[in-house]
DNA sequence: CCAGGGAGTTTACACAGTGTCGATTTTTAT
DNA sequence: ATAAAAATCGACACTGTGTAAACTCCCTGG
């Protein structure tokens, strides 16, 4: 891929063969976790996988939980640059639109790996921080919304700051089962999510 | 507990000494699971916590998921049985007021062992199975109240079905979490949840 | 009373997976 | 071309699981 034309002076090819590796190890790691789930996959299933033996795969990573750690933190690299892109419309209700539908989006794309993210965030505190924080992303982004939509800011139990975070695990949750069944599934739980989150802003059709 | 007088002609002294050892082991084991977690948790550890060998363990239970299964069971049985109890309030407020209350007891008395039964609702069929099955008691609960309360039945995403649904995901992350840190973080959680309930019933303020 | 059987227990073993290490080969930069 | 750095291998030690055969205890029917 990409094949080098290599031009005058170029940059070094700093693409050590090290690094083709271990996005192997992460893509073959991804297709497992897929395939057998986490406990079944073993660490010489990926090595198997990427074409190494399992001692060469713990030059590139410690741990078994190592490499879903990275595989996790490349996944939720994706949803925070995503996220950073978006648009912030005026519009509370189109705000809300928008945030489901390119939620919908993140799950279909990237749901296996942020369902293994979920499963594993009370084992793997590496794991827990990395999604904390993308779930703190989206609880701020909720509360911004709720705001706007003209509901008291703070974080009293019924204020904004508190209601978002109920949200955003209620959105998590519906969509970490609905993802599991179908991508129509998917879109039918963001509809209802849509609807709740459209009412608890006081929105109201 | 119950002390036996044993009254004449009692029913055959039922209680095996496997039976004592059997709870033994479960109790071991729910201290276990709160000292060290799942994972760290070893076949031995309960083995010695119950002052018996790990082949002496293997007799009562075929692995260590067996265990943990049967200490969901046990558990989620209590639910079971509270949730029969309930007294069918007319006033969909007072319902849901009640319901809350309720919940927040469950969490403070069973947390652990209702974190535990979710975060292994995956990996242990079983236990997906006794999970389910608890959070079908409760969405169709709340269906009957968003019912009463004036929502449109049936299942279509904006309808009381599909919203039960969210509501009740949004309630077990929310409580999972909020389990995890303190009695005063529940029933702020508590009061948020009620709030949004409330309000996607259509019952504002 | 006492033999026999089932419940309960132990010890030893086979196995699978993890992580480490030193030796060795392959890349890469000069 | 060559030496250092990067990458790989195979063997080893360790931990935890689950199984099996043998042993003990105790209860119960004759």
């Amino acid at each position: 891929m990409t094949s080098g034309h290599d031009p005058v002076r170029s940059r070094r090819t700093t693409e050590r063969k090290g690094d083709v590796r271990e996005r192997a190890i992460l893509d073959t790691c991804e297709a497992l976790l897929a395939r057998k789930g986490y406990d079944a996959m073993t660490v010489g299933d990926i090595a198997q996988g990427a074409g190494i033996t399992r001692g060469a795969l713990y030059f590139y990573f410690g741990s078994k939980q190592d490499v879903v750690t990275a595989l996790v933190a490349r996944t939720v690299g994706h949803l925070w640059e995503r996220s950073r892109a978006t648009a912030q419309t005026e519009d509370p209700r189109q705000a809300i639109a928008a945030a489901m539908q390119r939620t919908v989006e993140l799950w279909n794309a990237h749901g296996l790996v942020m369902r293994t993210a979920i499963d594993l965030s009370l084992t793997v505190p590496e794991i827990g921080e990395l999604w904390n924080h993308t779930a703190d992303l989206f609880i701020t982004a909720i509360t911004a919304v709720l705001e706007r939509a003209g509901i008291q800011p703070g974080t009293a139990p019924e204020h904004a700051a508190a209601m978002a975070r109920a949200l955003c695990w209620m959105i998590e949750r519906t969509f970490y089962h609905a993802s599991q069944e179908s991508r129509e599934k998917l879109q039918e739980a963001s509809a209802t999510c849509e609807h709740i989150w459209l009412t608890s802003a006081g929105l109201t059709a």
